[in-house]
DNA sequence: GTAATGTCTCTAGTGACTAGAGGTTCAAGA
DNA sequence: TCTTGAACCTCTAGTCACTAGAGACATTAC
């Protein structure tokens, strides 16, 4: 059993982070020492691991609920685990696409004014001004 | 001179996030009608088309404060400017380059498991709760 | 004149934490 | 056994960029 600074360290989580996730109902109410200190186990340790590896894939708080409640089920289909793994997926490849768009329009607009001139004449300033200045709809 | 909603309409940016940005000083408090309901003109429009511009680009408020800061000084030196441009490309740039490793990791995730069968043997799940089934840090 | 729509302010909620105040408990050394 | 300092406790409030809603007032069209 250890306390919720030795978790902390060993999962890189926030001690603040894991009573969050705790009021949260990602993580079981911890056990307590009689002076009411949260007192952890392996158990603990795998459930907290898996919380933060999904947080660090791009999951929400919410789709971890429901991956831990199919974990907590085995006998349940998995068809939920991996629907969620895939509106994820698909989730990140729409932010690359809109980031893409992005990243080409700021380094057009970045590289019309090397910066040395004045506001006025700027074409960073000129250019979100007006939109007619981009090149595509972002 | 024209309304809060009309405002809205052309630059299509809604009626309470107009308000916040006044709140926030991006906007100059608008004149008001005898009712005390906000009237604007041209210059209004356009300075809420250069913030929705800059939002849609991925600007914060603060950046996008100092952008207006230096459009209101056309004298200045717009090197502040374009720093805060190549700012904003090299973090457009960082989360391309996250997301494309979250997304190949997801894709190979996803692509463990169909789904069919039961949540004790899902890949999906195995593979969150165990990081050494990843192919690489993320 | 009336009714419908638009606008006003203010408060609180979103997601996923994070910081800090003020108080209590634990563990190690004397 | 006692003391001290680090770690822990709960609770509140702040972050960012909005968004929703309540209850009241203004404007506009008919």
């Amino acid at each position: 059993m250890f306390s919720i600074g030795e978790l902390s360290k060993r999962t890189k989580v926030k001690v603040s982070t894991i009573r969050y996730y705790e009021e949260m109902g990602l993580l079981a109410e911890a056990e307590r020492t009689s002076g009411n200190q949260r007192r952890y186990d392996k158990a603990g340790l795998e459930r907290l691991s898996f919380i933060r590896h999904a947080r660090d894939l791009g999951f929400s708080i919410e789709a971890i609920s429901s991956l831990i409640e199919l974990q907590d089920h085995p006998d349940r289909s998995c068809e939920a685990a991996t629907n969620i793994a895939t509106s994820q997926l698909e989730e990140v490849r729409a932010k690359i696409k809109r980031l893409k768009t992005l990243e080409k329009e700021l380094s057009r607009i970045s590289k019309g004014c090397d910066g040395e001139g004045v506001s006025e004449d700027c074409y960073v300033l000129a250019s979100l001004a007006d939109h007619n200045l981009c090149d595509r709809e972002h």
